[in-house]
Order: structure tokens, then C-alpha cells, then sequence
DNA sequence: CCAATTTTAGGATAAGCGTCCTAATTTAAC
DNA sequence: GTTAAATTAGGACGCTTATCCTAAAATTGG
């Protein structure tokens, strides 16, 4: 593999990013991706067998980019209540976003739990990034373990609400 | 239209209920119904011209038994406390199909939203029909307009969000 | 500059979808 | 019981989909 077919593979994965956050994941076809990144349909097989593929590979960066994100916010705030801050602004920033097409994360969980797929496992996990970092920031705040789970779930529960609401 | 064409009717749309809640609107094809009906495809054309008749028929049903539902609520319990306890106890008892298949209402609303579908605003009646139940139910509890409109989004807010994280 | 490899384009295929139609069958009316 | 209406069955159509294939074009290595 080339470094051209790396750099269209990555515009591939965030045209399939935007369009399944948008979209939605089934109601998004091959064409659409392929009209976004301006592409032949055929030369998607190059690189990506199948839709499956292109799925996993989008979870990948989304796991991978919410990972440096968490990170960030650890070494940019000084406190806990200051990361926690962080997080939180993050939801104010996406609001529009959020009200227009949902929590990428909990809609594409909800989605794929119906379809049954197989990659819902794997994008439970970005949910699982989020419990776990909070957890651990609660903790920092001298909760100790049940207390600090018990908060982390409240706030992602109040989040998940919100935007599911809007 | 014959009583026999009712019966059938009626048996479409809870299936169609409830295979939209559980495998998601786009999901579920004319196919998966008639299998379910027992029904021949060819003859679901003679009770619903499309497939966003039949969305409007399952929408409708579940508006009808939600207000339904409200109303015993109502009529039922004694106090506006005893009302909102029987909203919490009917989340408890569908606990097991909340965690698998989510919200019925706030998966269809996040899905039709996406699918920028024109029936999306009568899914979130559903949404209106609850909050404004609730709102009653608090400002009978002797909280003014305001802190009663936040107190049902807060626990609508709350329900939604640990549907999505189950 | 040429050969080997990588990358692209676009048509072919098979399956599934919503929709439509027509003929057969069942039910109801008198 | 006969005729009209209601209901059913199942095939046909056109479209979109994911996937696959093959030949052309672009790039690279020697």
C-alpha cells in the first residue's frame, strides 16, 4: 500500500465518519461516501472489501480520537473539576450538532445493537472510554470506587438524555 | 372496508409495532411484516399503500395507548407522587427490553431524525405527550410552570439517558 | 525509458427493496 | 343461489444496494 492509497483511505474514513454520524450507518450506501470523497464506486473495493470494513475502520479512528481527546484534557486541566469541565464544554460546543443528528456514540450504539451487528461491541467501547475517564476523575476527587462509577454513569446518563431529547 | 379488513389492520400495525422497535424502522422490510402476519405481500398493498402508512399507523396506535396509559395512570394512583411512581414503575418493568432495544420512543425519533423523514414530528409527539403529562404531575405537586417543565425534562432526561447507555 | 506495481474507472451481477397489477377466492347482500 | 363487493395471493416491475471483475491509467523502481 502506497502513501496515496493511505491518504485516500483516511479521506474515505472521515467522509464514512460525517456521513454515518449524519445518516446513520445502514442509511448510508457506498454511493454517498463515494460522491463525498469524490471517487469511483469501483475503486472503493481497492480499499475496502465490504461496508463492514468501512465501519471498523471508522470506529478505529473515533476510539483512537477519543483517546488523545481525554488525554488533552488531562494535560490541559489541572484538576479534575477542570477535565470534568472540559468534557462538558465539549457537549456546549457540539450542541447544534447534537440537537440536529444526536450523540455520534449513542446513536451508532443504538443502531447497530438493531441491526445486531457485529461491531456493536466495538463501539461500546467508545462508551466505555468515557465511563472509564470519568471514573477515574471522580476518583481523583476522593470518591471512592462504587461513588465514583455511580457519577460517572449519572453524567454520561444526563448527557445521553439531553441529546437524545433535542 | 369489512370488519375482516379491521382485524387484519390491526394486526399488521402490531407487528409492525413492534418489529420497528425491536429491529428499527429502515430495518424492518413489507417482507418481515407479512412473514409475522402470516400475510401475503401482495396483499399488504390492499391495506397500506406505502410503507410510511404503515409508520403513521404505528405512530398513531402508540400515541392512542400512551395516552391511554397516562390517563389510567391517573385515575389509578392518588397523588400526583403515586402518578410519577407509576411512570418509574413501567421503565422497571420493561427493564430487560429497554437494555436490549432501547427507548420505543426515543429510538424511532433519533432514527427518523436521521432519516430526515416527515413523520418525524408525530414521533415526537410521543416525547410531548409524556412531558407534558409530567409537567401536570409536578405542577400539582405545587411547583410553579417553570420549575415543573424542568423537573419533567430532567426526569425524562434521566430515563432516556440510561435507555441509551443499557 | 521501460517494466512492474499501485491505483483508478466503470460496467456486471445478484439480491433485496417498495410498489403495482391482475386474477383468484372469500364474504356479504338481496 | 346469484351477483356484487371485499379480501387475498403471488408474480412483475424498476430501482437501489453491496459486491465483484476486468481493463485502463498512473506511479514507481531500476
Amino acid at each position: 500500500m502506497g502513501p496515496k492509497a493511505q491518504q485516500a483511505r483516511e479521506r474515505i474514513v472521515e467522509a464514512a465518519d460525517a456521513l454515518f454520524y449524519t445518516q446513520g450507518f445502514e442509511n448510508t450506501s457506498f454511493a454517498d461516501i463515494a460522491d463525498a470523497v469524490q471517487i469511483s464506486r469501483g475503486n472503493f473495493y481497492y480499499h475496502f472489501k465490504t461496508k463492514d470494513d468501512i465501519l471498523n475502520a471508522v470506529i478505529d479512528k473515533r476510539l483512537a480520537k477519543t483517546g488523545d481527546m481525554l488525554q488533552t484534557w488531562e494535560t490541559q486541566g489541572n484538576t479534575p473539576v477542570e477535565n470534568i469541565r472540559c468534557f462538558i464544554h465539549m457537549m456546549y460546543e457540539n450542541q447544534s450538532n447534537i440537537q440536529r443528528y444526536g450523540c455520534p456514540v449513542g446513536t451508532l450504539c443504538t443502531e447497530l445493537a438493531k441491526l445486531n451487528h457485529a461491531s456493536k461491541q466495538e463501539a461500546n467501547k467508545l462508551f466505555a472510554l468515557f465511563r472509564h475517564w470519568l471514573t477515574v476523575q471522580f476518583t481523583l476527587l476522593g470518591k471512592d470506587e462504587a461513588q465514583a462509577q455511580a457519577l460517572a454513569m449519572h453524567l454520561l446518563a444526563r448527557s445521553q438524555g439531553i441529546a437524545t431529547l433535542s
